[in-house]
DNA sequence: CTGGCACGATAACATTTGTTTAGAATAACC
DNA sequence: GGTTATTCTAAACAAATGTTATCGTGCCAG
């Protein structure tokens, strides 16, 4: 396998030269999760930030009534982990699942410590991917004040038209805050 | 007025020399606003943070029936702008209200960027309140999932005691994402 | 002082969404 | 290959929330 996609990214936010990539990447370690299996759980103090090479994962939380929530989807080429609890070394709220099998690159607290240390743009990077992950949330905020759930489901649609074929409905529904059963009659006045 | 609150704001992220806190400030400057006055406009690219030493604002969108819709509220000692319009340039699609008279120091675009070429732990304060807002955003997101309106106004009753005494329900109620009567419904059941 | 206006409460009704249950198609498993 | 889960749809009913209209209060500008 190949960690080009994972320096790919990494170069779109900073300039690294060839010697501090290949260290960096010298920490990182590819791993494979099969579907359903959890790259993390709640509860869990989040240790690895995962890049996803091929596949899908979901972050989610449980209620106190055990309900399930889904919180994001991941795809290919994005990092993924319980950022929060990443950072603050608190236990994680959220669990993160594969919808399929996954293959990642595991970049270790120790990689990222290392990076902010000793890559030239390390706390450069650190605050582009803060910065990125803020627009993220900032925009599913205000979709959130914004669009009905029919609105949501039709978005997300077009953002990832073949959802449908990768994501079973109830996470989705999940997703957007609906019951399934609500979903299913969304989609057939739509 | 004296800016020793945003002095000690900045000082809890990064350490600071004097000769640096006082270059930066050099750049800062105290503003009032007024009730209901906008201290930003949706569509304006957003060119000063601010932070609170006296009063609230809210930010708020509006949608494409012309709705408001409240998205935060800002008390004393936070930074607030629209962020996303204020990092990539881009208009800003939230608006600034003063809720109340409110005293700020504005931060101008050319304090930020020099802070984050000059100031010794420039990036490093970029991350961290790049950070602090993403934590923010994480909690406002899981909030949305995990509990009914009613839940979020009694958390919001709670964390923020006596905001009935300072803002108007409807921006509660928008805030919470529920109608202004349904809000009122919803406090007489409680 | 006073007329308008913003604000909030309430009631009645409409719409949206949740819940429960059932059934059929499909996929996973041994 | 057959059995068992999983997934989706559907219908009927319940609960939550939106909408409209009305009323009373307090506030503030003139």
């Amino acid at each position: 396998m190949n960690k080009e996609p994972l320096i790919g990214a990494m170069r779109q936010m900073i300039t690294m030269f060839d010697q501090e990539a290949e260290k960096f990447l010298s920490f990182c370690y590819f791993k494979t999760f099969h579907q359903k299996e959890f790259l993390g759980r709640q509860g869990e103090v989040c240790q690895d930030i995962f890049f996803i090479i091929k596949g899908i994962t979901r972050s989610l939380i449980v209620d106190t009534a055990g309900e399930e929530h889904t919180i994001h989807f991941s795809l290919e080429n994005q990092f993924i982990c319980d950022y929060t609890s990443f950072m603050l070394q608190t236990p994680a709220t959220n669990s993160l699942q594969a919808v399929e099998e996954t293959e990642v690159v595991v970049l270790p607290r120790k990689a990222i410590e290392w990076g902010y240390a000793n890559l030239q743009q390390g706390d450069k990077l650190g605050r582009l991917i803060a910065e990125y992950y803020f627009i993220y949330f900032d925009i599913r905020l205000k979709n959130q004040y914004l669009f009905t759930p029919a609105q949501r489901y039709e978005n997300l649609s077009k953002v990832f038209p073949n959802i449908h074929n990768r994501v079973p409905q109830h996470m989705i529904a999940s997703y957007l805050g609906v019951s399934p059963v609500h979903l299913s009659r969304l989609k057939k006045s739509l």
